[in-house]
RNA sequence: GCGCCCGUAGCUCAGUUGGAUAGAGCGUUGGCCUCCGAAGCCAAAGGCCGUGCGUUCGAGUCGCACCGGGCGCGCCA
């Protein structure tokens, strides 16, 4: 690892443990994954390595003799990273675990207050994300938060490691639905006043599509005048796709993702690579016709059931505008990981247009497609969440709900403060709030949508980890001590200390797993232990009071722990205040 | 009918890929502001990890069956 001899200022721990034990095991003659994990009660140490069991039973020796054997083995290495010993101890423990603690120089070591927290990785991919991704025809609701936040968080992630990220917003901008609402939009006069609130316009249409039958057959006729290039309709739909994008982008600003107009590939992008996809799967022979309509079977789907690629009607479908986008990912943007952030009832359909894909080559065997699915939004009743009245709740309602309580909130805390200041406060505050817990959840789960929850200030919650960091930095306008006049590393020497260099050091090893995995929750939980960990140093260990040299290594405690606070907030899209 | 996901404290959720005595937050009960910010801290109570078999040194995690919930299965996206 010569990357980690040139810049000693970041790593990630647990891998760093991970090489040095699967290297030890080898010497005893052994190749097996080490299974290094933090440990699992601090009274073990810092980290723990679980491998070591299961090695000697598909081997048939004895546990504990092997654990034993691996750890002479271990403090036989060299045990040096940067010029200072990594571990300090090693000890077998239980039936055969290995419970290794880190040397404080080590930790110090990788403490410096003003050295970058993550170092870029040195295989650099091209990461496709595909995320937020609304359908143009309504307006975003509460549905669309998980998609776009944690999408977002996770395309941060993968650049703030070095990767190349390129944002795609596959938004939803073809189809029948748009017949409806371009019919609407021509009765209504064309003004696109008409559009302030998407939402209404969508219901006007939909109930005269369902109860007026010229009014359906003026939407069909729509749909056919658009695709066929028509002018007029075209002009239409040009004007209502601008203004639902106006109101898509006002959204992601507020929210503070990083979505811009320029990753906005719509699915008509795609419209005219559509009848070169469905030769392309001819001339590979997997087009099969069935029931009039062009299907592809592959037995690894099931035989008998279809992706139907092209309608009996010849149209296209959904599953024919995601091979075509695949083959721009794969070849135009070369991508080596494509991920894909929408809930898991899409997952048959990207399962089987992955397969597709694979099967007719539009991509090359080293890209890796990658559905992140998430699970839905359900009601405090467990049903699928709806609103009393049957409807959706509207984000931005959402959004002004969590600010008007937080300016509330900040007001009564902080009556001295100006009113723009608070104004600015509820803003980080409120969104926050709302963003951490959609992203602090586990994704694959379904999830309860409760406005108490969403909307709550105190314990794991964003205004949780914002509070501690403006403690930070109260703690250094009250010691009129710059953070950029600080120097040196932060050297463990109470407990407190030491607790709260471990999490320190863990930053990169936790963003290095949400980037494999797409799981912002995990950061999340990371960042709530570091802040825990954090306040039993602010409780435990006087700052300002202490003598010249204390004040100083805890100020650099302070200041790396505000550093990473701050980072990983901003990773997860989340702002952080110096008062509050 | 077939398939996918899920059932963990009163509530909302973690649980690092099979490891040690299952953890947080909210809520409840009790304590802490002459002390660097109480959006905080400390403590207590709270569990047959849906149920039952099985796999093995070891199961919340893996397999099978059942119960309960969500979702998906040929021309919507």
């Amino acid at each position: 690892m010569h990357a980690a001899l040139v810049t000693p200022t970041t790593m990630n721990p647990r891998r760093l443990l991970s090489t040095r034990i699967r290297k030890s095991l080898k010497t005893c003659g052994i190749e097996a994954p080490p299974l290094v994990r933090t440990a699992s009660k601090p009274e073990f140490g810092d980290y723990q390595a679980d491998g070591i069991m299961a090695a000697a039973k598909s081997l048939g020796k004895n546990p504990r003799a092997l654990a034993e054997q691996v750890r002479k083995a271990c403090l036989l290495q060299d045990r040096q990273c940067d010029g200072v010993d990594v571990i300090e101890s090693v000890d077998v423990a239980g039936p055969g675990f290995l419970n290794v603690r880190l040397n404080d120089e080590f930790l110090a070591r990788h403490l410096e207050v003003d050295a970058p927290l993550v170092e870029p990785t040195v295989r650099p991919q091209t990461v496709v994300v595909d995320y937020s991704s609304p359908n143009l025809a309504k307006e975003m609701h509460v549905g669309h938060l998980r998609s776009t936040i944690i999408g977002d968080a996770a395309a941060r992630i993968l650049e703030s490691l070095g990767h190349r990220v390129i944002r795609q917003n596959h938004v939803g901008d073809w189809g029948t639905q748009f017949g409806m609402l371009l019919a609407h939009l021509s009765e209504t006069g064309g003004d696109s006043r008409v559009l302030a609130d998407l939402e209404e316009f969508y219901r006007d249409a939909k109930s005269r599509f369902d109860s007026d039958p010229g009014f359906a057959d003026a939407s069909r006729a729509m749909v056919v005048s658009l695709q066929s290039g028509d002018e007029t309709a075209r002009a239409r739909w040009r004007q209502f796709i601008e203004v639902s994008l106006d109101h898509c982008q006002a959204l992601y600003e507020r929210l503070g993702t990083s979505l811009a107009r320029a990753d906005v590939m719509a699915e008509s992008a795609y419209n005219d690579g559509l009848p070169d996809v469905i030769s392309a799967l001819d001339g590979k022979g997997l087009l099969t016709e069935s029931e009039g309509a062009q299907c592809v079977f592959l037995p690894e789907l099931g035989s008998e059931l279809p992706v139907i690629v092209r309608k009996s009607d010849g149209a296209f479908l959904y599953a024919t505008t995601d091979l075509a986008a695949i083959r721009h990912r794969a070849g135009r943007l070369a991508a080596d990981r494509v991920l894909y952030f929408t809930d898991s009832r899409q997952s048959l359909h990207f399962r089987q247009v992955f397969a597709v894909a694979a099967a007719a080559g539009f991509k090359p065997p080293g890209t890796t497609l990658e559905h992140m699915p998430f699970g839905n939004m359900l009601g405090t009743d467990r049903r699928p969440f709806r609103t009393r009245e049957g409807g959706v709740v509207k984000l931005t309602d959402l959004l002004n709900e969590a600010e008007a309580r937080a300016f509330e909130e900040v007001s009564s805390r902080s009556p001295g403060m100006g009113e723009a200041e608070r104004r600015a406060v509820a803003r980080a505050v409120g969104t926050g709030a709302v963003k951490y817990a959609d992203l602090s959840k586990n994704r694959t789960s379904d999830y309860v949508f409760d406005w108490n929850r969403m909307l709550a200030f105190d314990g794991n919650t964003a205004p949780y980890l914002q509070y501690a960091y403006a403690r930070i930095r109260s703690l250094f306008r009250r010691g009129a001590v710059e953070p950029e006049s600080l120097e040196g590393v932060a050297h463990p020497e109470a407990p407190a200390e030491r607790a709260l260099a471990v999490a320190l050091v863990r930053f990169e090893e936790v963003l290095d797993q949400v980037a494999a995995e797409g799981m912002p929750h995990l950061l999340c939980g990371y960042l709530h232990d570091l802040a825990t960990k954090f306040t039993g140093f602010y409780e435990q260990c006087p700052i300002l009071g202490a003598d010249t040299g204390e004040r100083e290594n805890r100020l650099r405690f302070a200041q790396r722990t505000a550093r990473t606070l701050k980072t990983g907030l901003e990773l997860l899209g989340i702002e952080t205040v110096d008062r509050m």
